[in-house]
DNA sequence: CGGACGATTCTCT
DNA sequence: GAGAATCGTCCGG
């Protein structure tokens, strides 16, 4: 293999397959949920971190008052979340960046918002990243696994689904069950009228690494 | 070009 | 759990 995936899989040590293009067409809450669990990679050589996803939340395009996409529709910042699904959509709020999966197809501006991952691969690498030694402080918040998993507005715009790309999302058969899987209003969006209530951040019960209890 | 503010985080209490 | 830090975006002049 001469890809980066395939040399991913052999510094990982474990057989994992990349989520495909189609992946990201799906209905956005439908991805969400398989989302959590996969597996966010990183590669950068010697430098290279992965995490699991445990904490996702889904923004809506079309209708949701949360969205930046119908808060300001088409813009410089947003305008990655009108292409394809796929895509990374990585911005940012106060000084820290954020990361999106877009979703959907195009025009359709739908992204799931990474908000925790559980780390597992470099992770002396995110605790010199994030100036700790405390495991629970490298994944838990949209903000924080950026700084883990160095992901700068670089990467914004890059294909999730490209066996070549730095930044790539997949799957490394994490077993877990569909009753595991928490559903809560999201965090932070008290501007959002009607939508502050909607039950669209997903996380995975007990899970240590999550955000907001 | 300036003002307002946020898909946050950190550091106290 | 409250308050400050702090800066990129967006929008109105």
């Amino acid at each position: 293999m001469n890809n980066i995936i395939g040399i991913f899989e052999n510094l990982y040590q474990r057989n994992i397959t990349i989520l495909p293009k189609t992946f990201y067409l799906q209905d956005t809450f439908n991805i969400a949920e398989d989302l959590l669990g996969k597996l966010i990679v990183h590669y950068e050589g010697h430098n290279t971190t992965a995490g699991r996803i445990v904490e996702v939340e889904i923004y809506i395009g079309k209708c949701d008052k949360a969205s930046h996409a119908y808060r300001f529709g088409k813009t410089k910042r947003t305008m990655v979340m009108f292409e394809r699904g796929g895509l990374a959509y990585v911005f940012n709020v106060h000084k820290y960046n954020q990361f999106c999966v877009v979703t959907g197809e195009k025009d359709h501006p739908d992204a799931i918002l990474i908000r925790a991952i559980e780390p597992v691969y470099g992770v002396e690498i995110m605790k010199n990243r994030r100036k700790t030694e405390n495991l629970i402080k490298l994944g838990s918040g949209p903000g924080i696994l950026c700084q883990s998993l160095n992901i700068t507005k670089k990467l914004y715009g890059i294909d999730l689904a490209s066996p070549n790309s730095e930044l790539f999302i997949c799957d490394d058969y994490f077993i877990f069950k569909k009753d595991e899987i928490i559903k809560t209003k999201r965090i932070g969006i008290n501007y959002a009228q009607e939508y502050i209530h909607v039950p669209w951040r997903y996380y995975l019960k007990n899970s240590p690494f999550v955000s907001v209890l």
